[in-house]
DNA sequence: CGAAATCTTAAAGCAAGCTTAAAGCCGCAC
DNA sequence: GTGCGGCTTTAAGCTTGCTTTAAGATTTCG
């Protein structure tokens, strides 16, 4: 379970993501709503927490550009202000659930739970692209009657790169996306999984290449 | 990554590109509005760094007229001064970030990564003059039917010709934008780059051409 | 023509990226 | 607790292709 929280209180961000951690949830953790919205995009998590006041852009319009952009990722949003208003506003922008500040820990979790389930039943989506899928469930890489099993990394990385198909993907992006914004992971690690994804996507006999572009990074391309 | 540091105090400016330098950018630095603005538009960036009290042109009209030239490069604004009507103005003139000094140096890399990786997900340009057509994220030179794949090099070349397209540009010019202003290449770096270029632009069967003026420098003609 | 500037090319140098093996880590089963 | 298996990270050697150098050919201008 990896969900994202958007919140420019740091203390209080630490202290949810540290929670989230203990109930193995995996957690990255953003501070300002431009952040918010780049790392929601990706589209990796299975659910954003999400708070109203933020630097850059508020929890609002950072709500609506996602589901502008066709990101369906549940987003819980927090608040200080319990005014109804707020309410309405958050809820209109396409967030799935609201909470305000302070709150239980406890609260939280159940309202995760409850959103993730409510997905979990709901929703079984695969990313495609050329002759590959993605099951976005088991993480299984799969061309044709041939399928192979992803680790979360790889799968991490093949999401990313099927969403931005025909695009360039960066090696920053990529380790922003997939480790961390403050990782010290090494460009050599996404290079080692980009040869495993390769040899996967060559044992599987899909025609999707990816496309080294020195000095710039990755493109997933249809071969052939 | 590629930095252009706008700060009249050489103490700060040499600091920060430092910092930057230490973080793998690579990081030019100017000392007044005036070189702010010629090589800000160049375009070759992928932020700039803009102190606000400058001499020959303060940080407020470096950017405003960078954005009337359809520079679209992120800018950050430094200033000591806190007041509003600074920030109203910065990012009113087409800054998109702001921070008053002091600052740290790990805010100012945040807010690099964030515009930069802003960048790379929204903007997708292209670069043209006559027949021949720059992907600015790929990398490819394109001329109708063809395309072939520049090194880092030549597309930075290319990108400065065809920005100042019509007009002279100074092997001397070239050096500064493309090794840094502080580099030791010799001319005849730059000769054979011109030639690997228009070997190119040959082989993808462009009109366009690249024109030497003697002891002056080179600019990029509409063949025919 | 001769000197200086520029062009072209081949080859050496170097850095980025690829691949693989091995070590580390973690959860799970026994 | 111990050991196994799978995923992740690290490290090293190797490959590839961009960058620089250098030397000779060519052009331009006085």
């Amino acid at each position: 379970m990896y969900v994202l929280i958007v919140e420019d209180d740091v203390r209080l961000a630490d202290a949810v993501a540290q929670i989230l951690r203990n109930n193995d949830y995996q957690v990255d953790v953003v501070h300002d709503g431009a952040d918010g919205l780049s790392y929601g995009e990706a589209g990796i998590y299975d659910a954003i927490v999400l708070d109203v006041m933020l630097p850059k852009m508020n929890g609002f319009e950072v709500v609506a550009e996602l589901r502008r952009r066709k990101v369906a990722t549940p987003v819980i949003m927090l608040t200080a202000r319990d005014a109804l208003g707020d309410k309405v506003g958050g809820l209109d922008s396409g967030a799935d659930d609201y909470m305000t500040k302070p709150f239980a820990p406890a609260e939280l979790m159940a309202r995760l739970r409850s959103l993730t389930r409510r997905q979990g039943e709901v929703v079984f989506e695969t990313a495609e692209f050329g002759d590959i899928k993605l099951d976005l469930e088991s993480c299984d890489l799969i061309c044709g009657e041939k399928s192979i099993h992803l680790g979360f990394k790889e799968f991490s990385i093949a999401k990313i790169l099927i969403a931005n198909a025909g695009r360039v993907v960066s090696k920053e992006t990529l380790i922003e996306k997939v480790w961390g914004y403050d990782s010290e992971v090494e460009d050599n690690n996404v290079e080692a999984y980009i040869s495993f994804l390769r040899k996967k996507f060559e044992f599987v006999g899909s025609k999707v290449k990816i496309t080294t572009l020195r000095k710039v990074g990755y493109r997933l391309d249809e071969g052939e």
